[in-house]
DNA sequence: GTAAATTTACCGACTGGTTGGTATAGTAAT
DNA sequence: ATTACTATACCAACCAGTCGGTAAATTTAC
């Protein structure tokens, strides 16, 4: 799974021989196919678990989460930075990449991929909407989180090979700032 | 060359086999590989076409470019979110979907991709540097320029299947009124 | 308690289809 | 004579997926 992971995130999905998944994971193509009844399966699979993986670390990185709900945004904005420096993320998010290149060849792996967008978005729109709520400024939470969002993937894959990710630092940061503008002032548009 | 960019796009650097290109172009083989030695160069000259097309867009929608440097950098995030509607755009931004998957297997494809987003990122941060010179603001232009690149591409990869990319132009727009608050207040970090 | 039966987990050679690229002979225009 | 192709055939490499086989673990039968 681990071998998948990597794999699909730095070769692509067409290009990622499952006989070099085999070789790296020491497992032979058997083995592989009895667990999984097709590369589409593999791949979906690998999808889920990054973003478990990326859910268990933005965990972690936001430790013990203030009560106030803008406090907990700005804690979150702090994580989502840590976790840009994390090795998960050094080479790029798998989410993104699946999402970007199957959809026309793979359905199903870019559904995956999709659905834990989805999710990961609606997390920040439900952190977003509830730190607006608190601080009693109106604004359209969705399209805050799509921007969000974007900046992590867009500077993920302006950042494709430097492991450090400083586009996508700055992108966050920028987006971060803006919503502390936004959401202290009810300067919002 | 349209069909080549058409199918990079839609299905990924390895999918698009060069047969379909020929068929969807109606050409041969010989006449295509009379033009170009390889499929890496094929997909380096549809990188490049792409990128000139932007250009030549973004240059339409601009239409007189104001004197005020500012005014031309508002001005400019309007034409980028009319390009974000362009057909051109409908389907995604080729210099993304190859700089993100070519990388590890074809290094020249990659190459020309991030040589043309190095390019656009030059043209926006002398753009936003020129803003916040004449506000008497100082600012990290390139850090900016990377935000603003990252909403367009990370909308674009988030809008993968969705023609009027709405998440596009919701972080687009967004970030273009933190420029705003940033540039005409001075109150950037 | 143990032998037999069955299931689980895995191996690795093989297959059939696909793909980038080549080769050749010919054509029509400049 | 050169340029810009068409049409057809072909090839070696690659790759997802298959299949027959096997060894250990687990369950069943007695």
């Amino acid at each position: 799974m681990e071998a998948a992971q990597r794999l699909l995130l730095e070769r692509g999905y067409e290009a990622a021989a499952l006989d070099d998944v085999c070789a790296t994971a020491q497992v032979t193509k058997g083995g592989l196919f009895y667990h999984f009844e097709s590369k589409e399966r593999l791949a979906a699979a690998a999808i889920e678990r990054f973003y478990g993986q990326l859910v268990d670390k933005g965990r972690d990185a936001m430790g013990a989460a203030p009560a106030d709900p803008a406090q907990r945004l700005w804690r979150y904005l702090d994580a989502v930075v840590t976790l840009l420096g994390d090795p998960l993320l050094s080479r790029g998010c798998l989410l993104g990449a699946m999402a970007l290149q199957t959809p026309k060849t793979h359905p199903a792996v870019a559904a995956a991929a999709q659905t834990a967008l989805r999710e990961w978005r609606a997390i920040l729109t439900e952190l977003i909407a509830a730190a607006a709520r608190h601080r009693g400024v109106s604004v359209d939470a969705g399209q805050l989180a799509d921007g969000l969002l974007a900046a992590i993937e867009g500077g993920l894959l302006l950042d494709r090979d430097k492991p450090t990710n400083p586009a996508a630092v700055a992108a966050v940061t920028h987006f971060g700032h803006y919503l502390r503008l936004t959401l202290t002032q009810g300067a919002a548009r």
